[in-house]
DNA sequence: CGGAATCCGGGCCGATACTG
DNA sequence: CAGTATCGGCCCGGATTCCG
């Protein structure tokens, strides 16, 4: 495949193009925690223990300017925000269960049971 | 899910453990070219004029150790050496067509057309 | 032809501190 | 509570060189 621009960057295939949007170590977690629930905040930083302060905010930020989450900024004090996922951030939901499902299957692979770890509370 | 180990790594959830091992720039596209047909060190090289020597080499080894590829080496002169797709790699190959599929369908979102982007020849 | 080793620059990402 | 700013380490990855 020839590359292609977008946003003034150049891809070279779909795959990349696809990954550029929801790759990356923290993107697809925290499309996947949304898409059981809206969450604010600190409720998502709770769920993602080992992401720091930085990245949380920073993945959040790309999320909403690629057009896969809304921020909604309730004016109290203290504040208050809440992600929720979009029309766009629900289709990436099925794409995400593929490889959470492959992802499983690798670990069977590789001698480790999922539901095994699943049920482990530490 | 709380986390596991595996090969001396630790993991937080099932994507992160197949991102590990198909995701990052390059191995996703190789395994799809691979799964074409078996190819030697050169000719991938040509259908993947943007990875620098360096990359492929090292995408490859580490396809290989994670029993994605197997390496084949023939003792000639000028060395020849060929990439074949394992079952293992074979089954990744879903989910790279489900990923690819959708870096299409999130393209024609953004108004760009896979179809015209295939035809073009530069 | 295919691979290893080296050098090195840039950017990813964590830690910390400060703001409203 | 949520976000921004700054600093700095580390590692990814490109360029180059040398090897069988």
């Amino acid at each position: 495949m020839p590359d292609f621009k977008d946003n003034g960057r150049t891809y070279y295939n779909p795959v990349e193009y696809a990954m550029h949007q929801i790759g990356g170590t923290w993107k697809m977690p925290i499309l996947w925690r949304l898409n059981k629930q809206t969450m604010r905040y600190s409720e998502l930083k709770k769920y993602l223990p080992h992401i720091s302060h930085k990245m949380l905010t920073t993945q959040l930020r790309e999320l909403e300017h690629n057009g896969f989450v809304t921020r909604t900024v309730f004016p109290v004090v203290p504040p208050k925000v809440e992600y929720t996922l979009t029309d766009k951030g629900r289709r990436a939901i099925p794409v995400i269960a593929t490889i959470r499902q492959y992802g499983m299957d690798l670990m069977r692979e590789a001698g480790i049971d999922p539901d095994e770890v699943f049920k482990r509370k530490t």
